[in-house]
DNA sequence: TTTTAATGATACCTTATTTGTATCATTTTG
DNA sequence: CAAAATGATACAAATAAGGTATCATTAAAA
């Protein structure tokens, strides 16, 4: 299957969001970023702005600029990155219009696939940058992997 | 979101599949499926041909010709058809190699999306096209929708 | 036995989405 | 002013989705 719940920029921004929890305050610039977690420079940046626009980072210009969360890293969750980089989160887009498909007021595939997506959404609703970092942390502590 | 659940070639089939399903054992070409059901021809064919492939339909050549169910509506699920069209069903393809990122084994992301991805599997598997079937006849009928 | 109406196989095409790259303007610090 | 950062934006390549076209094969029916 080809359509991924996570495409690579969201996949990339937790990546760097959570590099950016784990260091507290500090502001962290696109270049730090990708010399930590090797991602392709443009495409972070980009990534970068996206998440600044939506509010989840503060930038700051000019030399010894860059980013810091403007939302704790408590209330960032999965579902925020993904419609960030993906649009509203529609697992189930009906394809034919009334004239069609007379049933799509209440098709039982669409309804079933609806209730589905509502669960996933809740799911998704619930995981957090932080809960995700300290995880991560936890066990690269345990294997002793310095970060 | 544009990386659906259910793509256009499911969707298809399940409507061609409840079809065939109501008409009992009854020989449908595709000619038929396409004048009832208002789907592209050359694409219901190939959808046809793969489900036939998939050993879901049996196909009968020649003039008189067509397709019947080789399976009980019954036991024929959402997760067969997407994997006929979709391939395995993995919404979670982890991008990066072990050496550029040294947690596939144990990130929670990944490790939150898998067990998020196996709920979903499972209640894919849980909807056949019986059920649509029925459910969608049942409606129908209740607004005295002639099929 | 020839015609006709169906599927089998397969190659191609078009569009949309994903995954980037490149450039130049703007801002801030030293 | 120069250097180092982001802002904005246009462009480009790769992949996937959605769809078309063609010819070969088969089987019923005239
Ligand atoms: S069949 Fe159901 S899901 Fe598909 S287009 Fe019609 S109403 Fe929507
Ligand atoms: S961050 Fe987690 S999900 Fe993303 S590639 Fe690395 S291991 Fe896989």
């Amino acid at each position: 299957m080809k359509g991924k719940l996570i495409t690579r920029n969201t996949d990339y921004a937790v990546r760097a969001l959570c590099f950016m929890a784990i260091n507290g305050k500090e502001i962290i610039s696109v270049d730090k970023l990708v010399k930590e977690l090797k991602i392709p420079r443009p495409f972070l940046r980009k990534i970068m702005q996206a998440l600044n626009k939506k509010g989840i980072l503060q930038s700051y210009k000019g030399q010894g600029g860059g980013f810091t969360l403007s939302v704790p890293a408590e209330k960032i969750f999965l579902t925020d990155l993904i419609t960030t980089f993906q649009g509203p989160l529609k697992l189930n887009e009906c394809i034919f219009k009334k004239n069609i498909c007379h049933n799509v007021n209440n098709c039982s595939l669409k309804n079933k696939i609806d209730t589905l997506e509502k669960y996933i959404i809740s799911q998704l609703k619930s995981i957090s940058v932080a809960s995700l970092s300290e995880e991560n942390n936890k066990i690269l502590k345990k294997e002793g992997i310095p970060l």
